[in-house]
DNA sequence: GATGAATGAGCGTTCATTCAT
DNA sequence: TATGAATGAACGCTCATTCAT
């Protein structure tokens, strides 16, 4: 704490060294976990396992995180805010058009689940059954996701002059995507290891989406 | 050796009513297991608490099944099988027709979900990322959910003269309907408590798989 | 009880069976507990293998002996009695002469170490070192066969009108001797599996046995 | 990362502190473990018990040993190492000699037996009719005694242009040498607590051994 | 006498968390 | 900040022993 400020405002070069360390030292204690719980599962990683990793103390992991869960806590907010990024990015793309749909979907298997089982593994399945504060956050993650997708099935209607809510909720049709996406991921990577085949999957996943999407689309305008 | 075998061969009746209470205390363990893992979780939960409910001692636990893991992996089989059983009753009484696969969805929400949270929690929620033993069992009930509907598809394609398999993998279309059911049943029942809603919801749900595939079907009859 | 008697003096032809199966039962359990104790370890052993092993449930083997240990205690003392007929007929059939000393070796080595190897394993290995019960009765086992072969000794020394307590005191002798049969049983047979070679083994040591006796003689009748 | 290391290549005062405080704790768990296996026995000594009396939680004691069988597998391996380094310069100071196996003799009885009944009661009976771990070294421990003696014995031989192996295994002897001071050292301290007169029972039992070697010597080159 | 289900104290072991240095 | 030894509650599991039938 002495030498934080220089006589002038400035943050001194000692100062913005130790800054730099301690978010590397961060980085490298939540990505030693992440490669063991994705790994060995949550409850098999202990803490010492991830102090080993990382090359530090287990002192050193509490000062960084408060306990166990936080770490989970951590990893699963990154992840969410990633899944989210990536979508989101391609529904801005596309103007939430039918296109950004699809693009959307396959941004998922590739850039997300393809590019990054261990955080389909801890997103899916490390995360599930938790303490009460690990769910709550997980359903959090999950009822963003939803909403987002609720959002774009809203506008797509909007523009084809339908009125989705009349014959399906749309919210329970963002649900039901949600599910295809995270099952997939699920069977197809963590189950089978499926990662040359997962992009044809994925487009066989998207249309059977679009194909209800637009069917009720249908449905909707015809009324 | 007094009351095992009376003369004849049939089995004595204290014999007979001491296989009852054998069974009956099976029963009462894994009803106890069940209720305290979907209540408090599979990790949250001691084998002393469940020998507490079932009121056994710790050692009849054992002396029924050989360890934590194994009360998971029976509950777990018989869920499989019970769900396995509702859904392909309703499949062979309308003859593998689309209102087969209409009545099996409602019978998933009512039948399984709403008449069985519990079944719920540990088939979708504590059985997820334990043990490799436990996980490989998991995959082998959704593996043959997903073939029970796989074949449904199949079936419904040919009476229409599809060919399905021409515009999308069958099998990753089954794959996306158990992903539905899955997180449908999840998201309403376990996160929210949509008891009195699941009916509505899980038509919603059906109607979007519904929807799906009749759109699947048609673009592949067109061609 | 209740045909144990008939009017008459004698006992019944049915009490009698039931007299030798209780024995044979008896005999039974004890067998495979010495089986199991000597190829799995006293520890080792569960009460549950032994009576499995007997063709027997749990409540029998408690119904014959008191208790686990009461087992060991029972083995070792028909180990105990068998071992001390063995070498005392040797003894007194060459009327304890040097020739009998060398002759109750050998049939150490041949009736009872090569031909009962489990009950080598018991008397020297399993049951070390457990209960203060088990303890004291090896600790008299021991003393019982200490004080013959002392014995053995005194007699020789008068014969030739040697004193040997002069020189050595006769009964660490003793002490000198078991040990050269127990190590070496154990060393041969339970460490290294010489069966074959078991015999020259214990020419050998009873050689040096007689080596060292004779000497100790020699130098008492010089004084 | 403040006191480990000075400037200079040196360890920090605190730094070889806590090294010593670690060593002593080592220390402190493994003589309370002899105490209380000697006391007790193995199997009857828990690892609360081993804790409380070295004043650490049972935590500690697993940071320090890897399980409770390991805590028996150092103490027989220091015991091991310590008696063979008796023995061992006790034979080096009389350059293999007759005189060596009497002093050697003695010193077994003195300096191990005698001031280390502890020890006594590991090495020969606690230590016995364990785990397959535990037997396998308490076999090499006897077998680097015996290798010992047998070297010393061949020496002699040498020395006295006789060729003992023509009459008798060397070896054998060995083992039979070896299983004299076991069972004497035994019988007189852990069953008698004959501590004041085990000097002379000693005596006793190397003359017994220099009488029986002795002998065999004078055989060996009368041929 | 025989059975075997039931008991429950007891043990070894783990591991998240703390804290003196 | 970093360390890593120390803690101790908690847990899964075993197994000798009992006892109602």
């Amino acid at each position: 704490m002495t030498d934080k400020q220089p006589s002038n405002g400035t943050i001194s070069r000692s100062a913005l060294r130790r800054q730099r360390e301690k978010e590397l030292r961060y980085q490298t204690i939540l990505r030693a976990a992440e490669t063991l719980f994705a790994q060995n599962g949550y409850h098999q990683t202990s803490m010492e396992q991830i102090a080993d990793l990382a090359e530090v103390s287990t002192g050193s992991v509490y000062f960084y995180f408060k306990n166990k869960a936080d770490l989970l806590v951590h990893l699963l907010t990154e992840i969410g805010g990633f899944l989210r990024m990536l979508v989101g990015t391609e529904f801005r793309k596309f103007d939430s058009s039918i296109e950004g749909f699809k693009s959307a979907g396959l941004v998922f298997f590739k850039n997300f689940c393809l590019e990054n089982p261990e955080k389909v593994a801890i997103l899916f399945r490390e995360s599930t059954g938790q303490s009460l504060e690990v769910e709550t956050l997980r359903k959090s993650l999950f009822d963003q996701l939803t909403a987002d997708i609720k959002n774009a099935l809203i506008q797509i209607s909007k523009r084809r002059a339908a009125d989705f809510t009349a014959r399906l909720s749309v919210e329970v049709m963002a649900v039901c995507i949600v599910g295809i996406y995270e099952r997939v991921g699920y069977h197809y990577l963590l189950w089978q290891n499926r990662s040359e085949d997962i992009m044809t999957i994925g487009e066989d996943a998207v249309d059977f989406i679009i194909g209800g999407v637009e069917k009720l689309i249908e449905d909707a305008a015809a009324k």
